[in-house]
DNA sequence: CCAAAATGTCTATTGATATAGACAACTATA
DNA sequence: TATAGTTGTCTATATCAATAGACATTTTGG
């Protein structure tokens, strides 16, 4: 057969073996070798691909690196996870429990906070003067202990004093609220972008360069609609998924 | 001042000049140079990258490829077009009016149509048994003559016969449904993910290698909640960003 | 046990990527 | 009209990326 790939572009500043691991990784991820729970042999994935074997046994690599893959000599290369978390986006999104049985351990790491006064888009987001005071929280999510987001969120300092320990104690921003003195939101708006990924993604959300991150801008209320967090995340492109129900 | 950008990184299978090139185009689409409409002069690039001047060049005339700068000798790097367009998606989400007056001229082209047997993922998405008849229309949407997104949309033949003619006419999916008897329907549910463009992606989409496509997976109803379109669209991620109002 | 099918390792060669330095050519402005 | 600031071009060198071929090593199955 001459069945052949979509083939990959040379000479464009992105190299052969890191596209084809960038194809490999997808294809895992949507399940293409569930079957046989490895990868095609080297050799049939150089002509797939229109390369040579080495160039493949680069991209594998990768993969292996990534934890995605490992090669066993005379057996082939082994699939070792893959995951795409799915993410329901709606006025009642939350994290832990969006990602529902999704995973078995959700965790929620508070990485620093800080005490900062309103820009003009910060405040203009959360209705506010500019200059007001504003909590930061830095934060890392992680499901079954990979590293899902990154966020930035933003809250109105006067409002939640308290609300870093909060978090910290408990690793969710809805337990955060509530102890607080906020026990319901809701999700107001949320713009969603990719870009390449940025060296702190990449230590982060430990991922590998030249991947893809989903940045999402949101705007969460209380039930009056008075903004109470605007929080700007950072999700792998590879490990997660949007789903917006109307 | 040793002011240093997050520094790019190297040997991983992506080329220095195409992250600079990147960084610099999704510098221009925030606006990060709008108060002189120039890029900075190679030799600050150079610095805030940490790399050689020819390196920024290299990157520079990628970007000149793409059309986004031209570089006058003496004068510097001027910035010819930035842009993204900003989609809501809601229940009401309708290209054309979605885009609204973000730009002029809106285009819907028919590149391809149809007929074909719904696989189990169509037919579960459609609510209709395998195998049913489905059209099938592959399409390109413009703002300002620029390709924005290409889609896929599949619709039940025998309900909608005639809607690639009446799309083909009108450029409007809002507009084809119209003509073959259906006056209004809703956004039911999106999915959202974002990977690295393919060979398609970078002729239809005029992308450059190694850019982001956000791939959407939607779902339109009538409005008795009975399945009429579902559509997998790919969008330039440089030129566009997603709203989800709640 | 043998052969087929895999992955692992090595050498060699070519072209792309990145750095370095020097200087030419052009533009704006003091 | 100098001069500073900026892009354009050239040469040279080192490293990475990709190809090519050969053969070793390990596993699986007949």
């Amino acid at each position: 057969m001459d069945m052949q790939e979509a083939a990959v572009r040379r000479q464009n500043g992105v190299a052969l073996w890191r596209q084809i691991a960038d194809r490999i990784r997808s294809a895992i991820a949507s399940g293409e070798y569930d079957e046989t729970g490895k990868v095609p042999p080297e050799i049939t994935l150089a002509a797939q691909f229109g390369v040579n074997r080495h160039t493949v046994r680069s991209a594998l690599a990768a993969l292996a690196q990534e934890g995605i893959v490992q090669a066993v000599q005379g057996r082939g290369t082994l699939i070792l996870r893959k995951e795409r978390l799915n993410f329901p986006i709606s006025r009642r999104t939350r994290f832990n429990q969006g990602i529902g049985d999704q995973a078995r351990e959700k965790e929620g790491l508070l990485l620093a906070s800080s005490e900062e006064a309103a820009t003009a888009d910060l405040a203009a987001r959360l209705q506010l003067p500019v200059g007001a005071r504003l909590i930061r929280l830095e934060t890392l999510r992680k499901a079954d202990r990979r590293p899902v987001s990154r966020a930035t969120a933003w809250f109105p300092a006067d409002r939640f004093a308290g609300i870093a320990d909060a978090y910290r104690d408990s690793g969710s921003i809805t337990a955060a609220f509530a102890a607080v003195g906020l026990p319901d939101y809701v999700r107001v708006s949320t713009e969603i972008t990719a870009i390449h990924a940025d060296n702190d993604d990449l230590s982060s959300l430990e991922l590998s360069p030249g991947a893809i991150v989903l940045v999402t801008r949101a705007l969460n209320a209380d039930p009056d609609g008075v903004p109470v967090q605007y929080a700007v995340s950072r999700f792998s492109a590879d490990a997660v998924q949007f789903t917006i129900e109307n």
